[in-house]
DNA sequence: AGCGATTTGTCCGTATGTATT
DNA sequence: TAATACATACGGACAAATCGC
């Protein structure tokens, strides 16, 4: 059992006690260090291991506060990659409406989980599938300025625009988070779609994250009904016991 | 963009070009701290990211070997337990308002997942938030014949009905499957719902399937817009290496 | 079997940058 | 501005695993 190890693993014990509670600080890296006898590098081993997991979520300047308790029980799994479960069907062609950087203002940072003020590169883009005149869905994808070089990638791409932004600038999706409501299409919504206004509508919104809990990207998908649904399997994830520690 | 990030998209690509082929082995740590001018820290921080993907496979005293050359498939974990995840919130209180034995014909049997001639049994019940007068949702959940005598403890439970099945008739879900349009209401479901037709809604249909793939429950749910969302928190899993198999 | 060379694994110390308060 | 705390990066040292002689 390696120092690092053994210091995750009693980290987590002590989250999944309670002893941390959900919302409150660890020590910083320097107490660990000290409380552990160990380098300040093992330290971080271990926090990495518990930031994988979604235990802990650390910010300079302020400190590493719990974010869940270990999931006790039965988990479920995506049965896909990301892709199968979240997109429906790789093959959609996009194409571009337009491109333009918006200022986050209070409703739109509430809705994709920016900072009201936050700069971000709005683009619009129409899906289709192949072999149907209709679009099968709008989307509107909020991405950070630095990340806008993926915009003349798109409409080429045969792969989500999030694949593309984790390739090209090295980073990584760890969390995303979704919500779907039901709604009727407005008249300049139906316009773009070319449907009639008063339509249901599959109004679905994600938010992109990564290990630190950083937005990196989010989507507003519009989708009129009968040209889309929304699929998902989830599977139950047998217990997996782990080997007898040696304590 | 960081060192280390730089490098370990530098490898992806050489990866994912076929300049390193899967088998083969990629230079070693040194010769990569040499030819990127870096410290071995950074080498190593890049390769771990690699190596998370299942991009990579390193065993001491041989060197760093190709895995895969595709974008491991990158899982999906629901974050919290069944319930937590696909009811929404916590405490709805259920009211029954109609129970019948239906025998499956076309249409629900390819709806539900069911065999035509099938014989089931359809509860009709409406969901309630606490201190909410107006339903939330209304719910035909599809029981095979055999488990009929779970409906009486459904108005008092605190779980999911399919919770209650798992428990009184020791089976187990292994697999659930989802699908979600969106609808507008017509006048009778409107009447049922107390909200008027043309209301647009989410139409929720779950197929529950045990480890044999057989069809234990069915539910097919309505949810007027404004009374509901869908919310739904996914988490990439790690790749995690599996300890020396015992050959 | 033994030994040394190679390569990754673990661990330590230190310095500097960046974000936040 | 200053202090705090995490992020990144550099360096060195030794251990453990493997391979070839």
């Amino acid at each position: 059992m390696t120092k690092a190890v053994n210091l995750a693993r009693h980290l987590t014990e002590q989250i999944e006690s309670g002893h941390y509670a959900v919302g409150a600080a660890i020590p910083t890296e320097a107490e660990l260090q000290q409380r552990f006898d160990v380098s300040r590098h093992t330290v971080r081993e271990a926090l990495r291991e518990l930031k994988s997991r979604g235990l802990i979520l650390a910010r300079a300047g302020v400190g590493t506060v719990v974010r869940a308790r270990a999931p006790a029980t039965s988990f479920m799994q995506g049965m896909g990659t990301l892709e199968e479960v979240i997109q429906f069907g790789e093959a959609t062609r996009m194409k571009l409406l337009a491109r333009e950087t918006v200022v986050a203002d209070e409703a739109l940072a509430g809705q994709v989980g920016a900072r009201p003020g936050q700069e971000l590169l709005r683009i619009s883009l129409l899906r289709h599938r192949p072999r149907e005149a209709l679009p099968a869905g709008w989307v509107l994808i909020y991405l950070r300025p630095e990340h806008a070089d993926v915009v003349g990638l798109i409409e080429g791409a045969r792969e989500p625009v999030v694949r593309l932004v984790e390739r090209r600038h090295g980073v990584r999706i760890a969390e995303v988070v979704q919500q779907i409501v039901a709604s009727s299409l407005d008249a300049a919504q139906a316009r773009v779609l070319r449907s009639r206004a008063g339509k249901p509508a599959l109004h679905v919104t994600r938010r992109y994250f990564d290990a630190q809990d950083r937005l990196l990207m989010a989507t507003v998908g519009l989708y009129p009904s009968e040209r889309f649904s929304h699929n998902t399997c989830f599977r139950i994830q047998e217990h997996r016991e782990r080997p007898k520690g040696t304590a």
